[in-house]
DNA sequence: CCATCTTTGTGCACGCGTTCACAAAGACAT
DNA sequence: ATGTCTTTGTGAACGCGTGCACAAAGATGG
């Protein structure tokens, strides 16, 4: 997973878990490629393996959407598809800007699992001025200036900001005042939205740093496993070690 | 968030909670920017505050590290980044290799976020024979035949798939063969890997859902409230119908 | 129409994560 | 030393998410 999120205040919506939203995407991807291999119908259990989730999990989120199965059967695919693309609300049309067109926000640009979900690239938005109207993705690239009137224009209600850590702030809040509410962040930066605005956020570092957590888990484990134990997986006196000035990795701008 | 995770056995990692070590990259974020400016200490509420979380959770991810504050006073902002980099394994080199340097591979090859944090990119590889050679943010692409004798050589242990769907699984299988235990997957499909291996997944378009399906509930929460409701939240009932939606509680995230 | 077989939908229990609230610990002033 | 003030560290309660296990529902065949 990336990382996204802001705080939940645990107020379901709709009945529909969070956790459960999270996997609908995931079940919607494996329903298309069954249908688009004109596979019928599926199982919970089928299902379940495509998704890579637990049967049990997968039969509990779809009990939340309604009573969408055949006992004995399974589930229609079409149907399916087309009950959990209008949970999610793909079944309309979603302009989106992204912001800050660096070489994330061109990948983002050229990225084709949007417009196959509902997603449309209204605009490309650089506060370079050399960019302005250099095509990217066959878009031409607009300038930060115009960013209100581009939103307003558009009815664009959801933005993707792939700026340096230090313009995300400014540029959040410009896109919400403009009317956005809904931001994914890719900047590394804590975003600070006025209530009803939703922000998630991907910050490629730190799945690399979780990652690292485990590698190093295994890592040590390994080695105590050798009773050697050159790194002991739990060694903790602060008194001994300790170094607050010692090494340490070279760390990031905000 | 954004995705991530895959099975996660319920095996606490050396004690350490999974959904505290998701954050401790996020606090030695803010560290970091504060060490930059030479705060010498900090409190759990002005940490948590620039963090994005609650101060009680902070604390409590801390004593799991072990007692490193000052009551009274604070955590010493040095120390608490040494302890944090260490226990995230950040302390040592990390060699990784991105696999499909397309837009999104380019991306992450330059991505600044990596380098600073003991991540190094070893090497970039492609299958495209007209890619092999071509430097990429400095690093020549090297072809998928060299794949395993890259890993072996360079020590590496993290790979990063941004190859497309279909050439994921397979590059997958050959990473892990390698010698490769941790993967970062952008690629839309499931992996499957043996035990022992870790894979997280970021997946742009689901992030993108997800945030489409909190929209919608507003728009439509809107429009009930207006009692009117022009738009009615979901309409469209195919042949049953469904949809008890018109009220929904409220209150959304952040 | 009845028996059997398959697969859903869910009640229930369990465990993780979050949050509250407060005692303990230390800093600091007198 | 003693008292006051600040802030940590954590016990305990609570709620959400997960997974088991099974009854109910429907398909299918005789």
């Amino acid at each position: 997973m990336a990382t996204g999120r802001t705080h939940r205040p645990a107020t379901r919506s709709r009945g529909i878990p969070e956790a459960t939203v999270a996997r609908l995407p995931l079940y919607l991807r494996a329903l298309t490629a069954l249908s688009e291999r004109s596979v019928p119908t599926v199982s919970s259990e089928e299902l379940a393996a495509a998704a890579g989730v637990n049967s049990a999990k997968l039969r509990k989120d779809f009990s939340y959407l309604g009573s969408y199965g055949t006992r004995g059967v399974g589930y229609d695919v079409e149907y399916l598809v087309y009950q959990i693309s209008r949970e999610l609300g793909l079944t309309q049309d979603w302009p989106v800007v992204i912001v800050g067109i660096g070489n994330l926000g061109a990948a983002l640009a050229n990225y084709g699992g949007f417009a196959s979900r509902g997603f449309r690239v209204a605009a490309l938005i650089d506060a370079d001025p050399a960019m302005a109207g250099k095509p990217v993705a066959g878009i031409p690239v607009q300038h930060t200036d115009d960013l209100e009137k581009i939103i307003t224009d558009n009815g664009v209600s959801i933005g993707v900001i792939a700026t340096p850590a230090g313009a995300a702030q400014p540029v959040c809040d410009r896109l919400v005042a403009a009317g956005v509410t809904s931001i994914l962040n890719f900047a590394p930066t804590v975003l600070s939205v006025p209530d009803g605005v939703d922000v998630r956020k991907v910050d490629l570092s730190i799945e690399l740093q979780i990652l690292a957590f485990h590698e190093q888990r295994k890592a040590g484990e390994e080695s105590a496993a050798h009773e050697g134990a050159a790194v002991p997986p739990v060694a903790h006196d602060e008194t001994t070690d300790q170094g607050p000035d010692g090494d340490v990795p070279a760390v990031m701008p905000a």
